[in-house]
DNA sequence: CATAATACGTCAGCTTTGTTGACATTCCAA
DNA sequence: TTGGAATGTCAACAAAGCTGACGTATTATG
């Protein structure tokens, strides 16, 4: 691991277990926000943050399949499946069967889920454009290097594979 | 509001959709990796993410009473009260009629509910020492920075309050 | 061509963790 | 002494995860 902290005099001092448990509870607070404004939305409707996460996934990677989707959100397909065909039934989602392999099915958006992704978007994205003006470059970069650092194995496998398709 | 950023050229670079997003989609991965760790030893006993989050709070203030308890996580009682039944059942939680209001209940972890809190806390701080470590004291602090503007003003009151309390 | 593997869907049942609503008990305070 | 606050409990329910089993296309492979 390529080190940057060189552990001079009292340098370590944000790695004392008091540091640590404030960013732990930080963590757990901001969560809380970072899901407040799309959870707010969704109650309305008969959606939760498992239709949130699916609408999010499909419309950053239109015409994924079943299978890439299960493998992102690391769920079950039992569990995807009653999501995905909530949003199928109500018009938000399209399923469509593959045409190199008929198997596979590959989903988008419609007019109507597009338009509820961008709603729940803009609520998160808010938030969070937000949170970075006020904390400044500096302090987003520091964020990002930190969140990349805690995820574990999977989902940094996950976070890396969301990475080839566009960002 | 102090901002530190200066609205100078490209400076705002870092408030664009695109960035956004992916600050989005490490906040939901990291949440994972934060959160892995405890589950994965919970998940070998009968207990949950909500265990967790009761006896890491009743560890940090012991004495705390159940309606403090309630404001800190923000569930309803009925949910706590099924939690901290079961840890009192258990003999991890020990649960004292207040003398000053003996309406009261102060909730203490007993020697196996501190046992069991140094077991989940050392797995997740073990996980936050490592990216910190790897992400330096300045990344850190800009995580903190970012992660306290992005709560709630619910959670925000929360996370004050427990400020007041030790640290 | 026969068989195995893959992708997907679905049924049934279980768990955790949240929710409401109703109601009893205890006890402080006006 | 009576009203209200704090606590606890019962019942019923929902969201969203899980396992296991099974069915059905479709593709790949021996």
């Amino acid at each position: 691991m390529d080190t940057g902290a060189r552990d001079s005099g009292n340098a370590l001092l944000f790695l004392t277990d008091e540091q640590l448990r404030k960013g732990i509870e930080a963590m757990f607070f901001a969560y809380r926000g970072f899901t407040a404004d799309p959870d707010r939305i969704l109650a309305d409707m008969a959606y939760g943050r498992a239709h949130h996460r699916a609408i999010h996934f499909i419309n950053r990677s239109p015409g994924t399949t079943v299978n890439n989707l299960l493998a992102i959100l690391g769920v079950t397909k039992q569990s995807l499946n009653r999501v995905l065909r909530a949003l199928v039934e109500d018009g938000l989602v399209r399923s469509e069967v593959g045409q190199r392999d008929k198997r596979e099915r590959h989903l988008f958006l419609t007019d109507a889920g597009e338009a509820l992704e961008r709603t729940l978007s803009d609520a998160q994205r808010d938030r969070m454009r937000a949170a970075y003006r006020a904390a400044g470059p500096d302090a987003v970069a520091g964020f990002r290097q930190v969140l990349e650092a805690m995820m574990d194995e999977e989902s940094a496998a996950r976070y890396a594979a969301l990475k080839d398709l566009k960002g």
